[in-house]
RNA sequence: GGAGGGAUAGCGAAGUGGUCAAACGCGGCAGACUGUAAAUCUGUUCUUUCGGGUUCCAUGGUUCAAAUCCAUGUCCCUCCA
C-alpha cells in the first residue's frame, strides 16, 4: 500500500496539523521528526534503539546506498528493511541534495547530474529515472523525486530555471516509478521567492504525488526568518490530505515553527552530528558536553529528560567518554538528542490536541534561549 | 675506565648566528555544524596594564646580534672495555 495520511485536527490559532500516517510498516502520529540514517544506519544506534526512542520513521539515502553497497546488494538482501533489520517505515532521499552538497566537479544538464564519487572519484551520472529505479529496488516506503537543490544565494533567474527543470525531472521520475508498495513524493523548490514557491507547489501538485516536500530551505546560511517565509510561501498550496515534509530541518525551534506553518514531518542530521561532536540539547539550551565545567558534574544531561542516557549516566561520565574518544559517548548523546527532538514533536502534538501551540512555542523559547 | 650522541614551551619534536616567542604533531581550552564526503572543521594554547616583559638544562664567555658558537658543570642515552 501507499502511505495514507489522515488529518485528525487543526490547532485553533495556527492551523497546525495533527495527523496520522499509515504505512506497510506500521503507523505513527504527526508531527514527527525523522532521524537520518544515510547509509542504512542511524549513526551509532541500532534500529531497535531508534524505535525505542519513539521515532516513527527514518531516512536513508539513495546516493550513498547506490555507491555502497549498491542497490542490487540491498535488493538481493530483500530490500532495505531486511538488509538493515529495521521493520519501521523508511523514506529514501533521492540523491538530489547531493547535487548541491557534494564536491565539484559536477555538471547539471537536462538529462541528469554528473557526480564525482566521494568514495573513489569515479565519474557517476544520476538521472531522475535512475534515482527512482534505485529507490524502487531499495524498497523504501517513501521515495523522493530527484530534484535540484540550488544554494539559497542563487539568483531569481537560476532558481526559476532550476525549479522548472526539477518539475520536468519529477514527471520523468513519476513515469518510471513502478513499486506499488512504495509512495512517491514531489519536492517544492523556489528558494525564498514567494511567486516561485507558489508556482513550484502548484505545478508539483498538478503532477500528482503521494505526498509533498519542501526542499531547499536548509541549504546554506539563510536566516531563520527567510526559512520560515519559504515554508509559508509553500504550505498554502499543498493538499490537506497528503503528508507535508520539510526537508533537512531539525533545529528544535524550527520544528515548532515548521509545524505552526503547516508541516508534518522533518528530517535532519543535526541531532546525531551534534552528538558525535559532543553537544547535547537540554531544556535550557544546547550545551557542549566536552566543556571543562562538566568534568565533575554528576547530574544527568537534562534533568527533565527520561531517555536511556539521562536515566543511567552522568554528564561527567559522558564528558569523559567524549574526551577519551569512546564511541559510547557519541551513542549516548545520539540517543539523547534524537529523543529530545522526538519529544518536541510529541509535545507539539499534545499542544495541538489542546489548542495551545503558541503558548507551548513561547514557553519553549523562553526556556531554551533564556538566561539560565 | 674509553668513545660518541643528547638536554627546546604541558608532552613529543623541528630549528644549528639575525627574518625565533620558536615550525609541526599530541594534549589542553573554546567555537561551528539544519534532505551526513562530517566521531569533522575552525580558533586558541609563556606572560602582559597589549607599550612590552621573560624564554630554548645551568653558569660564564665570544659577537652589533646566541635556542644556535666556545668553556665548565649537571643530568640522560648508545657503543667499547
Amino acid at each position: 500500500m501507499k502511505v495514507e495520511y489522515t488529518l485528525i485536527k487543526r490547532e485553533k490559532d495556527t492551523g497546525a496539523r495533527l495527523g496520522k500516517i499509515k504505512t506497510n510498516y506500521g503507523e505513527f502520529e504527526t508531527p514527527m521528526f525523522m532521524p537520518v540514517g544515510t547509509q542504512g544506519t542511524v549513526k551509532t544506534l541500532s534500529p531497535e534503539e531508534v524505535k525505542e526512542i519513539g521515532s516513527g520513521i527514518i531516512l536513508a539515502n539513495t546516493y550513498h546506498l547506490w555507491l555502497r553497497p549498491g542497490d542490487d546488494v540491498v535488493a538481493k538482501a530483500g530490500g532495505l528493511h531486511k538488509f538493515m533489520n529495521y521493520d519501521g517505515p523508511i523514506l529514501t532521499d533521492s540523491g538530489g541534495f547531493q547535487v548541491f552538497s557534494l564536491a565539484n566537479p559536477k555538471n547539471i544538464t537536462e538529462e541528469g547530474v554528473t557526480f564525482k564519487s566521494h568514495i573513489n572519484g569515479d565519474n557517476l551520472f544520476l538521472t531522475p529515472e535512475k534515482s527512482i529505479e534505485i529507490q524502487n529496488k531499495l524498497d523504501s516506503d517513501i521515495a523522493m523525486s530527484f530534484d535540484e537543490c540550488p544554494p539559497a544565494s542563487a539568483s531569481y533567474e537560476y532558481m526559476k530555471k532550476s525549479l522548472e527543470r526539477t518539475l520536468r525531472w519529477a514527471k520523468r521520475g513519476k513515469a518510471v516509478h513502478n513499486n506499488p508498495k512504495q509512495s512517491l513524493f514531489g519536492i517544492i523548490q523556489g528558494g525564498y521567492f514567494e511567486d516561485l514557491r507558489k508556482y513550484s507547489a502548484e505545478e508539483t501538485v498538478k503532477i500528482g504525488f503521494d505526498g509533498y516536500a519542501i526542499g531547499g530551505v536548509a541549504n546554506d546560511n539563510e536566516s531563520k526568518e527567510e526559512m520560515y517565509k519559504a515554508i509559508e510561501y509553500s504550505t498554502p498550496y499543498m493538499p490537506d490530505d497528503k503528508l507535508r515534509y520539510l526537508m533537512g530541518v531539525g533545529d528544535p525551534i524550527d520544528l515548532i515553527e515548521g509545524v505552526i506553518r503547516g508541516v508534518d514531518i522533518f528530517d535532519c542530521v543535526i541531532p546525531t552530528r551534534l552528538a558525535r561532536h559532543g553537544h547535547a540539547y537540554t531544556k535550557y539550551g544546547k550545551i557542549n558536553m566536552r566543556n571543562a565545567k562538566y568534568k565533575e558534574d554528576f547530574t544527568n544531561v537534562d534533568a527533565t529528560c527520561d531517555c536511556y542516557a539521562c536515566k543511567n549516566y552522568t554528564r561527567a561520565y559522558i564528558r569523559h567518554l567524549l574526551v577519551a574518544n569512546e564511541t559510547f559517548g557519541a551513542r549516548l548523546l545520539s540517543i539523547h538528542n534524537i529523543n529530545f527532538l522526538i519529544n518536541i514533536t510529541k509535545n507539539v502534538r499534545n499542544a495541538i490536541k489542546e489548542d495551545r501551540l503558541l503558548e507551548y512555542r513561547n514557553q519553549f523559547i523562553k526556556e531554551y534561549y533564556g538566561e539560565n
